[in-house]
DNA sequence: AATACGAGACGCAACGTCTCGTCTCGCTTG
DNA sequence: CAAGCGAGACGAGACGTTGCGTCTCGTATT
């Protein structure tokens, strides 16, 4: 049995001041180091509780609560996906928030364990969430709901990775369109 | 005006080091130590001529030739559109292709003027490509062709990134045949 | 009494710059 | 036309710097 006598204090200057830094100086001054410096805290409390800057940043995700989008349901599916939609374009665009993601999707990308958690932690509740919304929309026979959700998300995540595009509220509203007449029973 | 005295001898033995030490070690180890050791190289002459290891990788691929994606056009968009996603997902979907583009995909992720190379030399190209075979078929009025291109390889990315299911022949076809559902005239 | 804590020293690896001595090319000059 | 010269790229690797992850301290907490 492992005695947790984990500082809470320690632990919440850890995750702000990752945070903190990645806001203030971007992800190459990212280093456990500045974390544990900014933090004033020892870098072996930080090797002590975490794998890596990635783990950090990632708790500090889930921590934060940027899982919990509890999106609505007005009835209308079409509104409710563009709400969703445009927020997720929203926080993409948002400098800020983006490079948050931009630090957490660089480490997934070298670290597959901490990708399969970022996934099952922070995207899958999402993307589960809004796919049950779709299962409550009239949607034709046949079609993979995954596979919807993917055509949602897919392409802010593809515009975003190659800056190939702005990331209006337009493009929301005809990335939502464009997969309702894909998925639509009434096309 | 730049005598430039450059050695093609040592520009294809670093290109060629990087991408095999990408195939043989993986990214952590590829660094720009390894391809000057492995290329037989002086570290300077890297450094000379390219920014990083990323600007590396780019030149290989496109010394390699990786851009030259003629896609077929049979008349029927649905079989032409096929077989490039097919061979999109199936690239993807190889250990070997995906380490390097995972690579130059981190590269990019941390070097804005690197990812606007990449977009403009690697990227581009093909989404151009598959964008005028789509003008030539029969697209609803008032869809925007890049949306599309998007709504098609845009999936894809996502998938690969967040590790969030298989990249198999039968996703690719449900991809083609939801894309057309959403932008074909005769839904 | 046990153990997490802040602080920081330690050896290691890779960074990017630099300084060598060598080699190769292009231009000059006899 | 050929011998010689000078600029600059080349292989090699030393150098100081930075961040890594591990390790000890003495202190603080429970």
């Amino acid at each position: 049995m492992t005695t947790t006598r984990r500082s809470e204090r320690s632990r919440r200057a850890i995750l702000d001041a990752a945070l903190e830094l990645l806001a203030d100086t971007g992800y190459p001054d990212l280093t456990i180091e500045a974390i544990a410096a900014r933090a004033g805290v020892g870098k072996q409390t930080i090797y002590r509780w975490w794998r890596g800057k990635g783990a950090v940043i990632l708790e500090a995700l889930v921590d934060g609560g940027v899982t919990d989008m509890t999106l609505p349901d007005t009835g209308d599916l079409r509104a409710d996906l563009r709400t969703v939609i445009r927020a997720t374009v929203a926080e993409f665009a948002d400098p800020k928030l983006s490079a948050t993601t931009r630090a957490i999707t660089i480490e997934t990308l070298a670290d597959e364990a901490l990708a399969e958690q970022v996934r099952d932690q922070l995207l899958r509740p999402q993307l589960t969430a809004v796919k049950e919304r779709l299962s409550r929309g009239e949607i034709r026979e046949g079609v993979d709901l995954d596979l919807v959700v993917e055509l949602l998300f897919g392409p802010i995540y593809h515009r975003w990775l190659l800056r190939n595009g702005p990331l209006t509220e337009e493009y929301a509203d005809q990335l939502v369109e464009l997969t309702m007449a894909a998925c639509l029973r009434n096309g």
